[in-house]
DNA sequence: CTATCTGCAAAAAGTTTGCAAGTGG
DNA sequence: CCACTTGCAAACTTTTTGCAGATAG
């Protein structure tokens, strides 16, 4: 576990133009119009080293295009984290969750309930031990979060659409 | 990286009733009053096994005690994680951000700024390849989450309260 | 008794949606 | 042309805040 190493910039910008080349090339494949607002927004993303959100890539694509609307910079996000062509860095996003243990752990999430369950992995939390920092960034602690799909969804299929948890709220 | 095992339900209960059982001890030596809602929300945090939100959190609570008030819930619960007695499962949660990098990788988050740096760690990305379920989760991908302090931060200490990053949007 | 805490209601902040008008292929 | 997109404004959802009254220590 040595060699933790940041993306440095220049292998963003190699990455960017290269999807950006062939991001007119995907879409016509995919059956989605290339509208000048997509564009706008790719490249900001593409551009952007800071994980923006909503609201700065709707700053950034307003300086050219001025009309442009928030909620139309949202749809398109959305719509490129579902077509691959993004990913949303907040998967937990629409409500602040909280965890009585304290103690350091990781997470299994079902992408599809949203329900969290815990899990140590040592090897992981001995991962920074070695790299008190990195780059300009002191390391405090780390966190994985596994992504999956729980025996629930697995069985549900893709048909019914969870954003919450199937409440069980008799349990708490 | 054998032996990957979910927390099970037998340890948490374990190490809730222990965590209660020194609450109000350790509210007493930070000098946080024990009131009825504090209590309630710390045993409603520790009972549920589903990282809850603060909706879930009162709904729990309000079962004993009906009168209690969301804005209350978020209150204490906020705080608890100020002194280390819950931890935010969604830390970067107030706003949805992306990311235009859809390559495996992992992110270090400055904690205080809320910049997001991508680094590839190729160790934890094996991590799941010989396990591609756990419990009843069928595991799909995974992202570490590297809290830390950006140089910026470091620098600027603990006075000035930042959370939004020191907007650089002259960047995108 | 007093500094802290809580409930309520109103304000903010972020996201989603309905609909009429615009446009890519 | 026409289905897909977009802008606008309104609706929603979640979180925060101001303030008067309650309460822990």
């Amino acid at each position: 576990m040595r060699e933790l190493r940041l993306v440095d910039r220049r292998w963003r910008e190699r990455y960017s133009v290269q999807r950006l080349g062939e991001f007119v090339a995907r879409c016509r494949r995919r059956g989605i119009a290339v509208t000048p607002q997509r564009l706008a927004v790719i490249g900001a993303l593409l551009a952007s080293e800071n994980h923006p959100s909503t609201d700065e890539i709707c700053a950034a694509v307003r300086r050219r295009h001025p009309h442009v609307s928030l909620a139309t910079v949202h749809r398109i996000l959305e719509q490129f984290c579902a077509v691959g062509e993004a990913r949303k860095v907040t998967l937990l996003h629409d409500v602040a969750r909280y965890d009585g243990n304290v103690e350091p752990h990781h997470h299994v999430l079902c992408v599809r309930c949203r329900r969290v369950h815990d899990i140590e992995i040592p090897e992981v939390d001995k991962l920074l031990e070695g790299t008190p920092s990195l780059g300009q960034f002191a390391l405090l602690r780390c966190s994985l979060e596994i992504d999956a799909l729980c025996g629930r969804c697995q069985r549900a299929g893709k048909h019914t659409n969870v954003r919450t948890a199937p409440t069980v709220r008799g349990e708490t």
